[in-house]
DNA sequence: GCTTACGATCTGCCCGAGCGTACGATCTGT
DNA sequence: ACAGATCGTACGCTCGGGCAGATCGTAAGC
């Protein structure tokens, strides 16, 4: 079932680590909770972009619907039809800024905030019990480990320093 | 720049976790490596699914390539030309099981280990500056953590409990 | 020997997502 | 008033990847 690497010989130029790569942990594990997430998001007529936007909405006030969009790292122009449903479907509100009707001042109905609170309730009991399989101490590092990358600016490429 | 989750009122059915979404986190910070990780498997011409078969062939025993396909879970279909050309560039071997000839054993050559050993060496090298940014605590926590969920067989769906 | 099952391979279809372009409405500076 | 920039929106292209069907070789059971 768990493949864990074995240590192996030191490649050239690097120190051995003794563990699978991130990224190849990481993706996996994505897939899978995604996946898992999904039959919540469906059951409440939520596309994942669209959930991204509940999410980040009340979190941080919105300037523009291209910012909104590059902060949830969407395209600004499939976002349109993502706003427009959740528009029509009264959980955001969507009005021209009086002091500049270029832009619009996209924010959160209390119905939106609801259905959010809602299906984030349903999300974190899920991860939660995901959580529960490990270790307090790892469960809090791994938690806490997270909420630190994901709090980084931003994270500058490899180097690749073997002859290519 | 870094918006933590502000703790809020406790939706109906579910405790507050005071943080954002594992998956909201998780997510991004997969987007990010993997865009940071590209540059190394450019300089050595290894595209991802790639470098995943070389990742996954010399930690398991091989049986079949559909089951390979299964295991990094890619699609039957299109590991065939990744296949081939790993073959074409001497990185693997692949050759009819003597013992059913339908099945062909796929295996790692000494060059493809090698490959594999210099690019996880660049990547993993990568992956250590990045967890330099965490306190030692919270990057020992989060990688045995993420190990942990690695090994897990299978995450189930989370369930909807509230009135879909 | 025949039928059925299975693995590898190929081909084609469809969808989601990234990206560029274009256009109308609006703001800003001159 | 006019030029240039900015925002929202629509349209179209392209690519990667998931999926289904068809073919061929091989294996196993009758």
């Amino acid at each position: 079932m768990a493949e864990h690497a074995a240590p192996r010989d030191t490649p050239p130029g690097g120190r051995p680590t003794d563990r699978p790569d991130l990224a190849a942990m990481l993706v996996p594990l994505c897939r899978a909770l995604v996946d898992a997430e999904r039959p919540v998001l469906d059951a409440h007529g939520l596309a994942m972009w669209a959930y991204a936007v509940l999410l980040h909405l009340d979190e941080t006030p919105i300037r523009t619907q291209a910012a909104l969009a590059e902060a949830i790292r969407a395209d600004k122009t499939r976002i349109i039809p993502i706003l427009d449903d959740l528009e029509a479907r009264g959980l955001i509100h969507r009005r021209p800024d009086p002091g500049d009707r270029r832009v619009r001042l996209v924010s959160l109905t209390p119905e939106g905030r609801r259905l959010r609170d809602t299906v984030q309730a349903d999300i974190q009991r899920g991860e939660e019990r995901l959580l529960a399989h490990l270790p307090a101490a790892d469960r809090d590092g791994f938690v806490r480990g997270l909420v630190a990358l994901h709090a980084l600016p931003e994270i500058p490429p490899h180097q690749p320093s073997s002859g290519a």
